[in-house]
DNA sequence: CCTACCGATCGGTAGG
DNA sequence: CCTACCGATCGGTAGG
């Protein structure tokens, strides 16, 4: 039990830091993240925590690198196989009403949450949480804009649109599951998001 | 300057919290909302803030009342002058985006955030959140239903499909206001809303 | 990676 | 409505 620990040691510390603290602020917000929580739930010093990070701040933006591969692997990942246009659109719509319904995160969405914590403070945490958001939004927008060119949608579709009604139902779909805890709103968002992509009621 | 005033003064000390509460918390959120910065800005002592609601849970509840009405002063009762049916349901959809849109809480709409919040945190706070969404929730609903009746939209519309689809439209404004400062979001979401209503494009 | 601190702030109480 | 407190906890630092 040396004070000293080797570089993979460490990294599997810190690794395991991020997976505590992603669980605490899916559920008590990135700003309910203490660092004192963390240390207690890990059997650490606080000091101890925030050597791997250096200050809150940059803990935070860890955790939401982190909650970021999640979502990538739970989402993207799984819709990649799918063939560009409208079949890939279909299957990331599949895989995003999925990760909601299986409350990958126990707080819900990790990044609505996020959006709403700290979208009234300027920041690095904010810039890091509006360009997530973006980077996923222009992903939709290419996809619908493939499909279009494909003839698999109307050519007179709006990706942006498109893309702004779909995010729409999946924000609709998180707030129905956290808040009222009701299943049904799984079919809405599907059907919401079918009707929007072409696809028969 | 005495320390006891009269009950009217009371009143009107309690008023002047609640609204100072109101923006903090629209900002920083029902938890940032702390006693210290609330006696601070008003000038008062901590227990001076207290006495009037005995425990911060107590502050949070009124806090969010005063929200509540601020809620139906800019969007029901603005709308509540249209004809029942599927005129005040675009009344209703007209009044909100406005609310939105005018940032009429600095941090954006108050319950979508409070909600966030306090979804994954049982409490007196996180019931009286979600009553007041099912309160709205029905009331469009009701709305809705009214249309369908009197032949103002399609007879196999289903109401509470095409309410969640319209929340959806809102919370995806909200963020786009919010967190990309995206003007543009406006026009989108109008659409989104005219397209669930029958209007035309 | 630890112990032992720091000043600041939290919600809340006692007593007037 | 105030002053004067309470114990707990916050983020962070010094030094090893």
């Amino acid at each position: 039990m040396s004070p000293r620990r080797s570089v993979a040691e460490a990294l599997g510390t810190r690794s395991a830091i991020l997976e505590r603290g992603v669980a605490i602020a899916s559920c008590e917000g990135l700003e309910g993240l203490t660092i004192g929580r963390l240390a207690a739930d890990l059997g650490m010093s606080k000091s101890g925590v925030l050597g791997h990070f250096g200050s809150k701040e940059a803990l935070q933006l860890a955790v939401l690198d982190r909650a970021g591969d999640v979502f990538r692997a739970e989402v993207w990942e799984r819709a990649r196989p799918a063939a560009p246009g409208l079949a890939r659109l279909r299957a990331i719509c599949a895989a995003w009403i999925s990760y909601l319904e299986r409350g990958v995160f126990p707080g819900g969405c990790f990044f609505v949450a996020a959006a709403h914590e700290f979208d009234g403070r300027p920041g690095a945490v904010r810039d890091s949480v509006e360009a997530g958001f973006e980077t996923w939004r222009a992903r939709l927008e290419k996809e619908a804009r493939r499909a279009v060119d494909a003839g698999e949608l109307p050519a007179a579709t709006d990706a942006g649109q498109l893309v702004f009604e779909l995010l729409g139902a999946a924000m609709a779909l998180n707030h129905a599951l956290q808040l009222h805890r009701d299943p049904l709103a799984v079919t809405r968002a599907r059907q919401a998001m079918e009707s929007r992509l072409g696809g028969v009621a």
